[in-house]
RNA sequence: GAUCCCAUUGUCCAAUGGUUAAGACAUCUCGUUUACACCGAGACGAUCGCAGUUCGAUUCUGCGUGGGAUCACCA
């Protein structure tokens, strides 16, 4: 036989899906698997991590598929945002900033509308089983009005606040930030002791923030500090500037960091904050959203410049004691690597933080798979400490649509059926007759993708509601889109957003964690070229929810073997079933094809419950074996001389098992490799069993014709091992399988396969079976 | 510093309070012709360290070591 090409089965079944419809939507099914897909970001390749976790994903889905009949499972895309909105700039050769919003959105709308499917293509190449027919955008006008829709109605129920405030700012970016958007990054610097000067003597306070001196407004030692005991309550003079600064006592000063003095200042961080809060201290700006500094000689030098130009006038003051090299983290932006400031302004904020024992609540109602994911979320909730920030100073994403009347301070909303609106697109008149001033701020793109389940519902105008069946994705988001998505369905609907979530782990290679910055990164579709699809996802199914995997790329090499093995035992199996109608039964089934069958019965029971409970590299495992194992390795051997030269109900007893067992065997290799079943399906199977294709098939229920046949299969697992004796035996004696033998076996053994004696002859060549004293095999020369 | 995950053969990855600790790749020895050399048979090869619970621990508990993730630390 010719080698299969696996890329032509592929793209010809992609096509045969497609054209069927096969994975559209049935909304009129009485039980629906709803799915919260996640919406990939188009603007970047998919990554092997990407195509290991939504093939998990898929595996379930296809699953449930056949097993409940009817699935709602989505497709959309995040596109709202900064990596889309930089790809367009690029690709259209334009800046953003110089169009209005609406402009921006527009063209922006429509390079998706080409854009998109081919990005998409990455996820029909690998076999995700959406209904691309209901496909959203997280920018499109359907998702920009739900998620408009949302703010207003928490608006309504109090949640949503506007104030000035210190807010989470990054410099780059100018926009404000939420708290999930930080990152650590280690930078070295300048530790240096100051000299402060109190009544003639100096007083010493280390910083790594010289810069931030202008800002000084207090200097806190602990209240148990014998050192500085006498010194508070006095007045500081801040080096070089010669303003004075209050010494206070504050539980926040450490005694053993630095020199036990801390200088506060307007703001270094959000300890700062919390100090100028508590003892009422009138805070100073000296950072701009630009992130230059607004003093004095030190305007307009950015913190960087500006704090080396002060550590120079420092130092030629003689105001510095001793300067320390040394490496700190410090809160960076997580999209562009920035330092954070924070800088006071007017943002809109969800009042969080005094609800976090109802998030962890409404957590604890979900279901976790792995379960130490959930703890992932509760430390998240517990360690919060601010409100979310969702409003972003950029120029693109989902308009809030809010307007301000600056006569009266009044804030103006739209009508729910004008949503979606931007703002500044539309004239808006307060009550007192003036108009209003349109917000130009942007929700940051969490607040849209946080209501993925309300879109997605959207799209098949609310039939399915929360909470959905189940919530795929990825652990490194759980602080971000499973979080803030429970907080909105928690808020908006005080429900939960989804019964199931199931986090998918990483793909690392070498132990090392796949990043672009690495340059270690593996992209599915040199997989998928040099390999195929099924043999991707293959690989994928060998590992647990939740858990990381290391990339080799020989493990691709064993799924591949076994789509051939699949192929090839299906064809060997149609071979010999010309002219079979895949029903007709014999009056009695041969006892190694009635066992044969209960086994398959027990072998469905257990993949099932491992899928029900979302392990399907379990499930893959036990079709694996069983498959490989004791159908291909054994029972085509013992079976083969029987549908060869075997006549009447001896023949087609095998060939009834045969079919029954190669069918069902098939459904349970489904989920896991989607296409070359289908394609088997499509050839032999269809023209019998109706359905239309093998996804649409209901899943195989396990059948026992009787209690005695359940207890009579360990005769099947003694025939094997009986079987490998003999191999070995053959195998020792340097002899071919097929070479002839006389056999003896032991009492037991010759009763126990008083049934299948002609079979056991058949496939170990045995020319007599006897019984005696010892297991024995004796070569019979020619 | 805190929390969580992980540690099994040369490599990747399963399972298990007690029998022979599974499989894949690699290695070695054979075989093959009416499914499959992308094959078949056989062989080789493993539970991180210490203590505890137990009749019995690779499995449970604690500590340690090593790796990873998340959060914090930014005087």
């Amino acid at each position: 036989m010719a080698k299969p090409d696996f890329h032509e089965i592929e793209s010809k079944i992609q096509k045969f899906w497609e054209d069927n419809k096969i994975y559209s939507t049935n909304l009129k099914s009485k039980e629906i698997y709803s799915v919260d897909t996640p919406p990939p970001n188009i603007s970047g390749k998919m990554h092997i991590g990407h195509a290991f976790g939504y093939s998990q994903q898929d595996f379930i889905v296809r699953f449930m598929r056949m097993k409940m009949g009817s699935i709602f499972y989505p497709f959309g895309t995040d596109d709202n945002g900064l990596p889309t909105e930089r790809l367009i700039e690029k690709t259209k050769k334009i800046k953003s900033i110089k169009m209005s919003r609406a402009d921006f959105v527009k063209l922006c709308l429509e390079f998706l509308k080409d854009y998109t499917p081919e990005a998409i293509k990455d996820w029909k190449d690998l076999g995700i089983s959406c209904d691309y027919n209901l496909t959203y955008s997280t920018i499109d006008p359907q998702a920009q009005k739900v998620s408009q829709k949302s703010f207003l109605d928490l608006y309504k129920k109090g949640h949503v606040y506007k104030e000035n405030f210190p807010t989470i700012w990054c410099p780059h970016c100018q926009t404000s930030i939420a708290q999930a958007e930080l990152e650590d990054k280690e930078f070295s610097t300048k530790f240096s002791t100051l000299k402060f000067e109190c009544e003639g003597k100096d007083l010493l306070i280390a910083t790594t923030r010289p810069e931030m001196l202008p800002a000084c407004v207090a200097v806190f030692v602990n209240p148990k500090d014998e050192r500085y005991k006498d010194l508070v309550g006095k007045k500081v003079k801040v080096p070089l500037l010669d303003f004075e600064v209050p010494i206070l006592e504050d539980e926040s000063a450490q005694i053993d960091k630095g020199t036990g003095v801390l200088m506060i200042c307007s703001y270094g961080d959000r300890f700062d904050l919390d100090s100028i809060n508590r003892h009422k201290l009138e805070a100073k700006t000296i950072i701009e959203k630009d992130g230059t500094i607004n003093f004095g000689d030190y305007s307009g030098l950015k913190v960087k410049d500006a704090r080396k130009k002060i550590l120079e006038n420092l130092e030629s003051a003689g105001k510095i004691k001793k300067t320390k090299e040394m490496v700190h983290a410090v809160n960076v932006h997580d999209k562009c690597g920035t330092p954070i400031e924070f800088v006071n302004t007017p943002q809109w904020f969800i009042r969080i933080m005094d609800k976090k024992q109802e998030l962890i609540d409404q957590g604890n109602k979900i279901k976790w798979y792995p379960e130490f994911m959930h703890k992932r979320y509760d430390n998240w909730v517990k360690g919060l400490e601010w409100d979310w920030s969702i409003s972003r100073n950029r120029h693109f994403g989902v308009p809030i649509p809010a307007w301000e009347c600056e006569k009266c301070n009044e804030l103006i909303f739209p009508e729910e059926k004008d949503l979606p609106v931007d703002p500044l697109q539309k004239e808006m008149k307060c009550k007192c007759g003036e108009i209003a001033v349109p917000e130009k701020m942007v929700l940051d793109t969490w607040a849209t993708s946080s209501v993925t389940p309300q879109i997605a519902s959207d799209l098949v105008k609310g039939k399915i509601k929360l909470p959905f069946s189940l919530r795929p994705q990825g652990h490194d988001i759980i602080r971000t889109w499973a979080f803030y998505t429970i907080v909105k369905s928690y808020l908006v609907e005080e429900e939960i957003p989804w019964k199931d979530i199931v986090i998918s782990g990483n793909v690392s290679l070498g132990g090392e964690k796949m990043s672009k910055s690495k340059g270690n990164v593996v992209g599915p579709e040199e997989v998928i070229k040099k390999y195929c699809a099924d043999a991707l996802r293959y690989w994928a199914a060998g590992s647990k929810l939740g858990m990381d995997l290391d990339y080799q790329e020989k493990d691709l090499v064993t799924g591949k073997k076994l789509i051939n093995k699949i192929l090839n035992a299906t064809n060997f199996v149609f071979m010999n079933l010309e002219n079979y109608d895949g029903k007709a039964c014999p009056k009695k089934l041969e006892e190694v094809d009635q066992i044969f069958l209960t086994k398959v019965g027990m072998l469905v029971e257990r993949v099932t419950e491992y899928f029900m409970n979302y392990e399907y590299s379990k499930a893959k495992q036990e079709i694996d074996g069983f498959f490989w194992s004791d159908f291909c390795d054994n029972y085509l051997e013992i079976v083969k001389k029987r549908v060869y030269q075997g006549e009447g109900d001896k023949k087609l007893s095998a060939q009834y098992a045969l079919y029954k067992g190669l069918s069902i065997m098939l459904k349970l290799f489904a989920p896991i490799v989607p296409f070359v079943t289908e394609e088997v399906y499509q050839k032999h199977f269809k023209k019998i069993e109706k359905g239309k294709s093998i996804h649409l098939c209901s899943w195989p229920v396990p059948e026992f014709n009787s209690k005695k046949e359940l207890n009579e299969v360990y005769k099947f697992d003694r025939f094997v091992r009986v079987l490998e004796e003999i191999r070995k035996e053959k195998s020792n004696a340097q002899k071919s399988m097929n070479s002839e033998i006389k056999l003896v076996l032991q009492k037991e053994d010759f009763e126990l396969f008083n049934g299948m004696l002609e079979d056991l002859g058949n496939v170990t060549g045995a020319v007599e079976i006897i019984e005696g004293q010892d297991f024995k095999v004796e070569f019979v020369s020619n």
